[in-house]
DNA sequence: TCTCTTAATTGACATAGGTCAAGGAGATTG
DNA sequence: CAATCTCCTTGACCTATGTCAATTAAGAGA
């Protein structure tokens, strides 16, 4: 449990197996079972969670009800509402678990005062986020660019393993279309 | 010149009068005059920028010559091509001087020995990029939720400074419409 | 296995916004 | 002050994608 997180420590920084344990101590295990939520929107955030078994979505609701899926989860990635964490204001997403899933959970004030006592996961949390910028860069640009059977065929290329466990109308509202749209894309890739 | 980027790196973390020292040492000016480029795509990215002068653009150009905006910059913004700089891969974006242009360069190379030396510059960048990336997720949801018209009132909101300095089709091409499109939005809206 | 719920598909139709083509208003430059 | 440029506007038409409504398929409990 505490193994994957750590691997996925190392593919960032070198910390030593001290600052290990520094990190892993503030960690504590979340579980969240299917379609149950492990956040709401008008929540204070005091978390961000790394995923070590399950999936899940994190989506904003707009006025009139419509669902825009910001990012989903599978293992190893880390999830939460980053605005809301980092610059503690309440919440504006809904976090659902779409399988039942576990997480290991990290306190805001626990993460600042480790990023004095232990820089090198100030420079681990600089390089997620730098890759999580890239990633939303490479979104927005396909965004501008590309119609919908383009940028869907994009997703199944950039996460075929979240594309095989999510269903399709969540993905539809990741992408920007309409369920019966993507529906009818994959028909016509069918041929 | 070098008080601008002093400013604001004390809105961010408070380094002392040595490290401040340390960093500006790196600094280089660079001057870009208006429509020439700062860097052009299949470069080698060495630098990010610092705008103490001048407006910019920096955007993608797709296979069929349609300019998608990634980034506006004017004065106190950075601006570079961030996925080549960290990842170290050549750069897919023009950067382009909407008016005649000063900025202050830092190297690749002398950024990650001075994170080591003065980690304080460590967090200053990790927060530079937590709030750009706070950012861009608002312009993936904006993207998602809103028609042309909500986006480019919320563009005017929240870039006046820009709005009234770049022309609109540089607008449009960051919006994701058409100039005419934006045209006719701009005439609705008189009324 | 039967039932109920959740997901996916399909058709008919509506519409936001794109594309193409033309013209015009300001700027800038020789 | 011509002569270009650059940028913006407008009209006509087209297309991708959305919306609404109904149907089917697939899962999940009991």
């Amino acid at each position: 449990m505490l193994k994957s997180i750590v691997t996925h420590i190392k593919q960032y920084v070198k910390p030593s197996a001290e600052e290990l344990n520094q990190f892993t101590a503030l960690l504590q295990e979340v579980s969240v079972a299917k379609r149950k939520f492990l956040l709401l929107p008008g929540t204070h955030v005091k978390h961000e969670y790394f995923v070590f078994k399950g999936c899940l979505k994190a989506y904003y609701m707009d006025d009139k009800g419509n669902k825009h899926v910001v990012q989903f989860a599978i293992e190893n990635w880390w999830i939460g509402d980053f605005d809301a964490f980092y610059n503690q204001v309440s919440s504006k997403l809904h976090i659902e678990a779409i399988e039942d899933s576990q997480l290991l959970a990290i306190n805001y004030d626990d993460l600042q005062a480790l990023y004095d006592e232990a820089p090198v996961f100030e420079r681990y949390f600089r390089l997620l986020v730098t890759s999580a910028f890239v990633a939303q860069r490479k979104r927005i640009l396909s965004a501008l660019e590309k119609d919908a059977k383009a940028r869907y065929l994009e997703f199944r290329l950039s996460y075929p393993s979240i594309e095989t466990r999510v269903p399709n109308y969540h993905i539809a509202n990741y992408l920007g279309v309409s369920a019966e749209s993507l529906s009818r894309i994959r028909r016509s890739l069918k041929s």
